[in-house]
DNA sequence: CTGAAAGCGCTTACAG
DNA sequence: CTGAAAGCGCTTACAG
């Protein structure tokens, strides 16, 4: 046994060398015919893929990205992983890109641009292929670190006219002067918005209803009921009492989460008061068990799952060096009437 | 510029050499300064990290799996996303490693052992560092590419009396037998156990059911529905209707999961049943919502986020190579008497 | 306690 | 269309 023989780190592992050897090509080629890239004969493909799969030939992912610097891993940004949005969101982004090689890395934010920073620093620095992050609302330094790293970007579940920039969502503030406009037409007099987190898309939303009601004639400030507070069905019937006690004669109420709005519910059925009679009750989003609630609950059913496979595959045609068809894909909304407003 | 200049491939990016030439030591040592192996001059250490540290350097995972043959992946392998439960554990589980520098990979399995087989094939090709499973029930082959990778894995939700193995969780049986020991103590005659998607763990829970009727001298298999249907919150209600149409006198119903329960809850509202005036309603999980439902069901606090925390620091220490306090740790669980009982 | 050499398993850039 | 050489950025194994 020579020296080199005793020097080495062999981890028994299978080789692309050990496959070209097999194919009696040279690695080089081997490396080629497996990845598809053109330019090789078409015999040599077949043995080189036959070899492979009788060899049960792996790639190593460490020695792909150390040789190429792109790496197969995409971290998807989120505030939060205790709201479905967002794992619906990430489910089907996993969903699309795991097929194509690709995996999805959990990057919780809690709402904090100072923790997104840090998040953004620390992933970048792993040669990331692609980046996915919820909205536009970051501090500019995480703005230029992702700029300045050319890793290709979408921006998730906001529309922005800022061109060059890629995002796939809808418009929450359309979503949210929708939802008013429904009210209004329906013959509601005050019509309260109630709001817990707030957020950069919960604001849009309020948004929405302001334009909607001053387009009315009726915007009151006095109104709204913002709390800074985490969402939760608790805190959705404890915003209900606050508001009927502090604004009499309100007789809608639209909350900006469905789970908020579950929580009113009940805790007007608890408060002995009928819905939609004596107080309207209407969401967003049309999570889980909205449409069992008592009187179902009327929402704005959002593309969630629509978004995460719709940005994903943006992304993978980003990756790939291509432009994508549209820079920005709006996915809309659906008003959802059902009896409880 | 002679010939080897043209050919570099520089990436620009600041490398451990760079480091080390900074701080006037060899890259080996400078390597093992930054990892905090001991047996480093703590003089050097010092300079070699103050120089990291000015440089901005950030290490090359790719590079560091690749030369040491142990990346930082840690694949989470759970049924499903859309079920809260799983999404607790992964939230933790990441919430436990990230700090260490271990980043959590998702896995998604859709209860299909042969899906989750695949999965396990695709991760082990990536050298994971460690890895976390849900429960026993897999494929043969899959427990022989977990064993044969030697790769540290711990079990999650179940407990199992197999040495060797590694796990964190409660016992499911017990669970279940405790709850419906409890209807049994508050009088009701005909205890149902209604179910879905049954997954081993609800099975776990089903069998008990079964002991603790047995126990009493009152189990009749036609208290029991089981559907294989993806549990939901419709589906509760659909299978509590079914469930007082073909079997009447039933008047207390074990729900295997709170979606279940809590649509049934709501059911039998619809129905204008009172609860647990004419049927008792208990669930499992205490997920979200069961705490503000008309009346607050009893259900089953199951340890979630204790679970992933508590499987992240065993994997933690395994992948250190330190042996865990125990093979096996039982974070209990604890029965919820609310009002719909 | 420190370092020169080799190697991890792939791909890039060049040449033919 | 194919390949020999070099390199990606780190750590291992050995030597002193």
């Amino acid at each position: 046994m020579n020296k080199s023989e005793t020097r080495r780190r062999s981890s028994g592992r299978i080789t692309l060398s050990d496959v070209a050897k097999a194919a009696g090509v040279s690695p080089i080629t081997a490396s080629r015919a497996l990845r598809g890239e053109r330019g090789v004969a078409q015999e040599l493909v077949q043995r080189v893929k036959d070899a492979a799969q009788q060899l049960g030939y792996v790639p190593d992912p460490a020695a792909r990205t150390l040789a190429s610097q792109r790496s197969v891993q995409v971290p998807v940004l989120v505030p939060l992983l205790s709201n479905a949005l967002f794992v619906d969101v990430l489910e089907s982004v996993h969903r699309t890109l795991f097929p194509e090689g690709y995996q999805a890395l959990i990057g919780v934010t809690h709402y904090d641009p100072q923790e997104e920073e840090q998040l953004l620093r620390t992933y970048l620095a792993h040669r990331p292929a692609g980046l996915l992050v919820t909205g536009f609302d970051r501090t500019e330094a995480a703005r230029q670190l992702i700029a300045a790293s050319g890793v290709p970007c979408v921006h998730l579940m906001e529309m922005t006219p800022a061109p060059g920039v890629f995002c796939v969502g809808f418009s929450q503030q359309d979503a949210g002067h929708s939802m008013t406009a429904h009210l209004l037409a329906r013959g509601y007099q005050n019509v309260a918005f109630v709001a817990a987190q707030l957020d950069p898309r919960t604001m849009q939303r309020a948004e929405g209803y302001r334009r909607c009601l001053r387009e009315a004639g009726r915007y009151d400030p006095k109104l709204e009921l913002l709390s800074p507070q985490p969402s939760s069905m608790r805190l959705g019937g404890e915003l209900l009492e606050e508001l009927l006690r502090t604004r009499p004669g309100v007789d809608a109420v639209f909350f900006c989460n469905d789970d908020l709005a579950q929580g009113g519910l009940l805790a007007a059925q608890r408060l002995g008061l009928s819905v939609p009679g004596q107080v309207a009750i209407a969401g967003f989003n049309d999570l889980a068990g909205s449409d069992q609630m008592l009187p179902p609950l009327t929402t704005v059913r959002t593309p969630r799952s629509a978004v995460g496979e719709a940005s994903a595959r943006m992304l993978l045609a980003l990756m790939r060096g291509e432009e994508p068809a549209h820079n920005s894909v709006d996915l809309g909304f659906e008003l959802t009437v059902r009896e409880s407003t």
